[in-house]
DNA sequence: CGAGTCGTTGAACGGAATCAATCGTCGTGG
DNA sequence: CCACGACGATTGATTCCGTTCAACGACTCG
């Protein structure tokens, strides 16, 4: 989400969830957005047929739900994917104090604005068809002085770039053994 | 954008660009955002090494660079990928219409919290690696009433959910043998 | 009229998914 | 405390299918 909420005086909640707990059902009256403070919530859209296709993975560190702050009722499932910790902030009482906080309003379109830009960059990013070409492209994207770090499990970041995982492990390996990255504990170096 | 902007007093300009011609460099100070009314326009990020990757392809009816009204540069090109008509607006003005208006300010993020919540959805649809579940899975998500109108072309159509144009006219063909869709003038509609 | 783009189909190749197996670690419960 | 399961990391072998190159007709636009 963006800090203002947190420095703010909303009640919020925290409460902890199993793997496959449900936090929110599709089709229910929206209550609250959420923030994960650690683990791993996916969101899941169900349509007619039953088939239910992943939205969403919200990760620690990223709110989720958030686009419903504007709708009645969830659009999707939101499930823990592992033992996760989640944050809980009243719908109302976000919009009402967005309302009376025109700062905290532009901070939040700043922050949306932001996410868009990111959420493009990896769209077209899994456009790309090459495996090596793929991860290069997004290592580059997300490094700061040729450094990656990654919190999350190398398995997650396989899914976020919409790879198996075990085609990243192999193209990393290529990737070390051509000299264009060094792997190291929690974090990747690119050489050059 | 969104409809307040339009219905708003600001300045706005419309220009018209040719194939390949810049709207926008890299680097440059922000004026405006965009706002594509034909066409098609290319969001060009280039790194150090000269590497260049689309970041975005905005089709007509889509704005652009609005990600830009918090920063001072231009983070990519702007670039017409074929003949396109552009509409500006100035990007001090549109922040200073957004201060005193609050209710715009909340129209605002009500559409950028659906951009995200469609970018979110399409990110995860080009997860699938089968052709013709991803297929599946977009028209499925974008279909009203089992009717998918597209006003773009099938080749950006295949651009945009990372297919080559080849394969999506392929597995289009197969699916509707198999009687899953009937293709039809500027739509598909989608069986069952 | 010619260039360019869209729509369409064919053939061949390469590479990503998939299935499978192993190892280490961590947490849990008996 | 140890056995067990779950999960992350890693490598091997195989299959399949999406890309790519190529070619062609239709159409638009300048």
């Amino acid at each position: 989400m963006f800090i203002d909420i947190f420095n703010s005086n909303l009640k919020s909640d925290s409460e902890k969830f199993g793997k496959g707990d449900k936090i929110f059902t599709q089709g229910a009256t929206v209550e609250n957005v959420y923030f994960v403070t650690s683990g791993r919530v996916k969101l899941i859209r169900e349509n007619l047929e039953g088939n239910s296709l992943v939205i969403h993975v919200a990760y620690a560190g990223e709110s989720f739900a958030e686009a419903s702050l504007f709708s009645n009722q969830y659009h999707c499932h939101g499930v823990a994917d592992c033992a996760s910790e989640v944050v809980s902030f009243n719908k109302k009482q976000v919009l009402t104090f967005l309302q009376e906080n025109p700062a905290s309003m532009m901070a939040l379109i700043n922050a949306l604005a932001g996410q868009i830009r990111d959420l493009r960059l990896l769209s077209e990013i899994k456009s790309i068809y090459s495996a090596k070409d793929r991860i290069m492209a997004f290592l580059q994207s997300e490094a700061k002085e040729n450094m990656f770090y990654y919190t999350y499990s190398l398995t997650d970041l396989a899914h976020k770039i919409g790879l198996a995982q075990e085609t990243l492990y192999r193209k990393l390996a290529t990737l070390e053994t051509e000299n264009k990255i060094i792997k190291q504990d929690g974090c990747i170096k690119l050489i050059n």
